[in-house]
DNA sequence: CAAATAATGTTTACAGCGACAACATGAGCG
DNA sequence: CGCTCATGTTGTCGCTGTAAACATTATTTG
């Protein structure tokens, strides 16, 4: 469920001083902490001791904070990613992008922290080498409207159409997480912003 | 440019003991050390440094940290709601809104920290009583779309179009805030999005 | 296989933070 | 003038992130 799907060769704490493998559970703590809090409310020695490690130890894995952060953001990124993958699975067109923006909310709704983290843009995200690339949601995002937007459409058509898109499916994200949408069903709020007819695809 | 207009009563600091109008000289470094750095960042001490008074003295005019941020956020909520006015006067239909639109995203890009502020919802934030009402950026899109959706648009038409239009704003603001944009002009990306057109107004 | 070396985890320590309690000051009212 | 209470201060606590020095074990190498 967690890190690099490697099936964690670990021997998990086979008795004593070495963990096995800290990197992995490190991640793997934090995102089950992120569950139940913000990122601010997220502590390194809250992580140690959920863990049963010393508190400094974190920093043979990563150098700071922000680091651990942003191994948690790229994590999550991925498996939002996965989830907007899976849920257009055999739809294609107009159904194909419709599903994945209702993957993406709710990706959001049921990780807010998580979510949050990801668009926080700590320096260190914002790394030329980081994961922003094909994995991103962005990306997949991309995909489904390039193929919706018709052949004669042009480069800045698609981008356009690209970007309305993911603005329509991210501002309502993030409208709900900060409590600004009172009290309807979120599918229902989904399925009201997100039909490609709102969108200005050609 | 400052908390609450009301032209600072304070002898500013008469010369000891007392600050004369601490309260109103919190919000305002607040509000201005906000401007190079993230609320995360922002400490209390910081700020009592800053206006040369005691660490402790904020405990005076505010229960806790979060209460001094929900200031900061309402007050920045009311600057944001201002300068939609502003934007949108003199103007009207779909001018108004496109022009409010601008300003949503325009007042993000420039108070970047602010701007997350406000839609982090604290708890504090989600007291009934709070500033949700009229003073509201979601409200004021709300009148200019109100107007835009036609005569005989039902309540739950209206209702959408406000939503689709407020989540596209939004989410521009949240994508440009976090780099996911990569280097384009942000006046041009609003002008791109913010097109009335591409929203389902009927 | 044994010794050197590198990787990994621990202990100790420090400064900065939010917050509480006890105390000091002085403004406003009788 | 003197009381009172709002406002500002000092001292302290437990928490945090992180640096330095040390301990233990894995891994390489002779």
């Amino acid at each position: 469920m967690s890190a690099n799907d490697n099936t964690v060769n670990i021997r998990s704490n086979k008795g004593g001083y070495h963990h096995g493998d800290l990197r992995s559970a490190l991640i793997e703590t934090g995102l089950k902490l992120l569950e139940q809090g913000s990122a601010e409310t997220l502590s390194l020695r809250e992580i140690a001791r959920e863990i049963g490690v010393s508190a400094t130890s974190i920093y043979r894995h990563f150098p700071d904070k922000d680091a651990l952060l942003a191994a948690l953001a790229a994590e999550g990124m991925a498996k939002l990613a996965r989830e907007q993958k899976a849920a257009a699975k055999g739809k294609d067109g107009k159904e194909a992008f419709a599903e994945m923006g209702r993957a993406y909310v709710r990706f959001a709704v049921r990780n807010p922290a998580l979510f949050r983290l990801i668009y926080t843009s700590l320096p260190s995200a914002a790394d030329p080498n980081c994961v922003n690339q094909e994995e991103s949601p962005g990306w997949l995002l991309r995909q489904s409207i390039a193929g919706l937007a018709g052949e004669k459409a042009t480069a800045a058509q698609k981008r356009a159409a690209l970007l309305r898109a993911w603005s329509l499916v991210h501002g309502l994200s993030m409208l709900i997480l900060s409590g600004q949408i009172a009290g309807t069903d979120a599918d229902k709020l989904i399925d009201e912003v997100v039909s490609v007819d709102s969108l200005k695809l050609r």
